[in-house]
DNA sequence: TGCTTTTACGCGCTGCGTAATAATA
DNA sequence: TATTATTACGCAGCGCGTAAAAGCA
């Protein structure tokens, strides 16, 4: 048994059951992946794999279990490179972030700023996407951190922190007579056509919740992954707008008009998430510190270390 | 970076950083892990081991971090390893058990025969020692259960499972003047020279607890490891001794009497421990269910999952 | 002078790539 | 027919053991 082996299981799993794909993934000669398996499933054995004639089509629980305890193994071995780097060079490095475009363009940047700021020598890479591959992106060991509002919980093998809380506002084009009625309720929102976020995005899911708990039926005539389209379209007169707080802009966005809506939704919450059993990096802890100062190094610590969710252990300070 | 520089790690901490002893116990040559630890060494770049001269003599930041790494990858190799023989020859294998002198005489022997009838394919294993070899042992990877009363929980790694409550008897050679003494005293106790378990072994801390509670110091002319010891020793008119009850057999021990001692004593709880993170192969779940009922897979596997401290989740089933 | 670690060196195994074959969809 | 896994084979590299040297207590 070697570790090689177990990284080609991995692979295998990870490209879904195709072992020429791990091949490629991993730089190296799809025979030789083969050829690895079926030694490990001799040594051990016992057969990793389902196959199909020759086709590989899925795992035998033996091999789930096996997967498991790979998946660990190649993590740590990851852990000790990085623990390595650590001491040799512990102010330079990588740093990937998955986050969503409203975090990376409205939550992020002062944070990012200070960081680099503090960090010359890491190089830091954003990675966007909707908050299931942000998930699947930290999951997979492709980023370090992610960081958005929805789904980042409930994720096996992923600890989510909370950040802060936030809440909408409604953006109109200006002179729209809904800034007329005061004050602004659900029923007058709902009686023009609203452009907001995608349902995987940004707490769409307490919009839609709050209306169909209020029996309303609004007419959503444009969804969309990212805040700064939304306000384009509502700048077109599309509809009104249903955006995040810390989306509007008022030196920017000149040709919108901004009424807060914070009585309206429940407030929801954005998180960060790190992958279970991983070592972070010094300047991990400074980073987290930086986006969101209630997460010292010990809080993180505890809540990686702890199996139970975090969630609830966790007080999220009030406000901002 | 590969598995072998890992093992050669962990036996060398192990081993109170002496790599010959290291290399003696994984049946290699010596030159072979030094050269492998410096190769791992220059790879990532950090030393993992002080050395003063050519003497290795302790780790440095780095590699404690590391070392605990390795802990956990070596332990997934051989978890591994134990799911392709569960799933290839379910009912073979290994099976070894760190115990005390009394667990082994008289606390084991009901569930071992039941489970060597039921898996005859099983090697099992005793190993004996006291509560703090048996700990190491366990926690070395050289026993798969450790079954004890003292100081098996609040081992790092380790998690305990209260398996049942026992209590003392007195034993004196018959006509004994403390047989007239009802009901028996602390006090009267105290009176005769005593012949009882050595510090470490079968909740002896309780008995010097009680005794030192009630302001009495007892004359402990002779102390044993062993319940078997004892009895001979009381036989032969050393004193009078103090045991498990479970220790003393009518049928055998006739040159004995016995006066009951629970309302003297505190009962003291027998515990099961485990390896944290490691595979069990099913006949273990067996195994622990034959000896003590209420520990049914379930319960066993939470608490190896969970992190905090097991004893406090688990009730212990009344009496026995 | 022990005992321990490091250096030196050569053998043998094995992991890996290329090429060819077999089997699936 | 296109894609994917297995078999075959040869080279290169590296892990491991033996032997010797170098330091330490």
């Amino acid at each position: 048994m070697n570790l090689q082996q177990l990284r080609f299981i991995c692979a295998v799993v990870r490209q879904n059951f195709n072992a020429s794909a791990a091949a490629d993934s991993l730089y190296t000669s799809q025979p030789g992946v083969s050829k690895q398996i079926q030694l490990l499933e001799e040594e051990i054995n016992v057969a990793l794999f389902v196959r199909k004639g020759k086709r590989i089509i899925g795992m035998t629980p033996a091999g789930e279990q096996i997967f498991t305890f790979a998946q660990r193994v190649v993590g740590d071995i990851e852990n000790i490179r990085k623990v390595g780097q650590e001491f040799s060079q512990g102010d330079r490095g990588e740093f990937v972030i998955a986050t969503t475009h409203t975090q990376a363009r409205y939550s992020l940047p002062k944070a990012i700023k200070a960081f680099t700021e503090r960090y010359p020598g890491v190089q830091l890479r954003l990675r966007q996407g909707n908050p299931t591959q942000i998930a699947e992106m930290l999951a997979a060991g492709e980023a370090d951190v992610a960081i958005a509002t929805e789904s980042l919980n409930s994720y096996a093998g992923l600890v989510a922190l909370p950040c802060y809380q936030w809440n909408r506002v409604v953006i109109t084009p200006t002179g729209h007579p809904l800034l007329q009625s005061q004050p602004l309720t659900l029923e007058a929102v709902a009686a023009y056509p609203i452009v907001t976020y995608d349902q995987a995005f940004a707490g769409r899911s307490v919009i839609d919740k709050t209306f169909a708990h209020h029996r309303l039926s609004p007419n959503i005539v444009l969804s969309a992954i990212d805040s700064d389209v939304i306000k384009a379209y509502v700048e077109l007169g599309l509809g009104i707008g249903i955006v995040a707080k810390m989306a509007y802009d008022p030196v920017r966005d000149t040709r919108l008009e901004v009424i807060d809506a914070s009585h309206l939704f429940d407030p929801s919450t954005t998180y960060l998430a790190l992958r279970q059993g991983t070592y972070l990096r010094g300047y991990l802890y400074t980073f987290i510190a930086l986006y969101a100062p209630h997460l010292d190094r010990n809080t993180v610590d505890q809540a990686l270390d702890s199996t139970v969710a975090s969630r609830a252990l966790l007080p999220l300070p009030s406000g901002s």
